[in-house]
DNA sequence: TTTTATTTTCAATACTATTTGAAACTTCCA
DNA sequence: TGGAAGTTTCAAATAGTATTGAAAATAAAA
């Protein structure tokens, strides 16, 4: 497969998979094009590349920063921005798994948790009450292995075992 | 908190959750309203409790069954079907994260394999090339965790762990 | 300060995904 | 076999999301 082909075959799979886990096609493609631009892009770089509106890289652009995937690049004697991907896979597993887990997993375990309350004794109360239970402590686990495996204080350990176990 | 006004919270929250994540809203609904319901409920029962059309609870049925997170019941002497989730919120992770596992994940670690065959040897293919072997490398591991944790050989194992670990 | 380059905002529009509902189909029983 | 009860399908309508593009805001240069 050539590089172009390749590229852009890349910029669509990242795209059509971001979808599908509920993260906007053009975020997600604007991921990928970063994540394989050698050097940082500007805006209209992104616009051209991809062939979408000013105002769309840049709502873009703004959120792939606010979820610490990209970096703001200032270069001496240019005006413009550029925009450049944490290039670390590790780290942009991580970035997206703590904050996904904070806008999303949390509010859920907390949601469940106050669900413990909900008032009555009879069976069906109690059905209820047992499945709330139930969905409440398997997210919390699930919470748990996942801010264990994404501490910062870990991280250089994975990494450097599974270069070991490479 | 009451119980109708817990449920009700509990359906609407569920279907947010699973939108997030990328499943249809009415999907994760019907899913939550069967998860809760003591008994299993027909077709019609569903379209009345959420408010949704013949169609969209039938559909959603079919597709619930076909991720295993909910069973078709006969019962002797009615003509109707009835259905069921299963309960057991460790089978229903493990089953959700192995049809996600199957769908989405597999197909995308396999493209990135394929990506290592670009053509080319200079620097920006190079930087192409390492960018998606990293991403191979770190979608096959979450693969392999989510295999390993997902074997219903080892299901026994952590339920009863988790159990005494309480 | 004025001009120019760049970024940001947001109402209008386009696009995608979901939902409806009625017709077609299937199944079971009289 | 005819028909009642139930299920499935799918084209059309609707709702929900994303995208555009031009105007407003901001920042830098003249």
């Amino acid at each position: 497969m050539e590089l172009h082909e390749a590229k852009d075959k890349f910029i669509q799979a990242w795209g059509a998979f971001g979808s599908q886990w509920g993260i906007n096609r053009s975020m997600a493609q604007v991921h990928a094009l970063l994540l394989i631009s050698p050097e940082p892009l500007s805006t209209e770089g992104v616009m051209d590349q991809l062939n979408i509106s000013r105002g769309n890289a840049n709502m873009n652009l703004r959120a792939l920063i606010d979820w610490h995937l990209v970096d703001r690049i200032l270069k001496t004697g240019e005006r413009r921005e550029f925009f450049q991907a944490e290039k670390d896979v590790w780290k942009v597993a991580t970035h997206i798994t703590r904050e996904r887990k904070k806008r999303e997993l949390e509010p859920m375990v907390r949601f469940l948790g106050e669900l413990k309350q909900t008032s009555g004794n009879n069976a069906e109360v109690k059905a209820f009450k047992q499945i709330a239970a139930d969905l409440h402590d398997l997210t919390s686990r699930i919470d748990a292995v996942l801010e264990r495996s994404t501490r910062s204080d870990v991280q250089w350990f994975l990494k450097a075992a599974s270069s070991i176990l490479r």
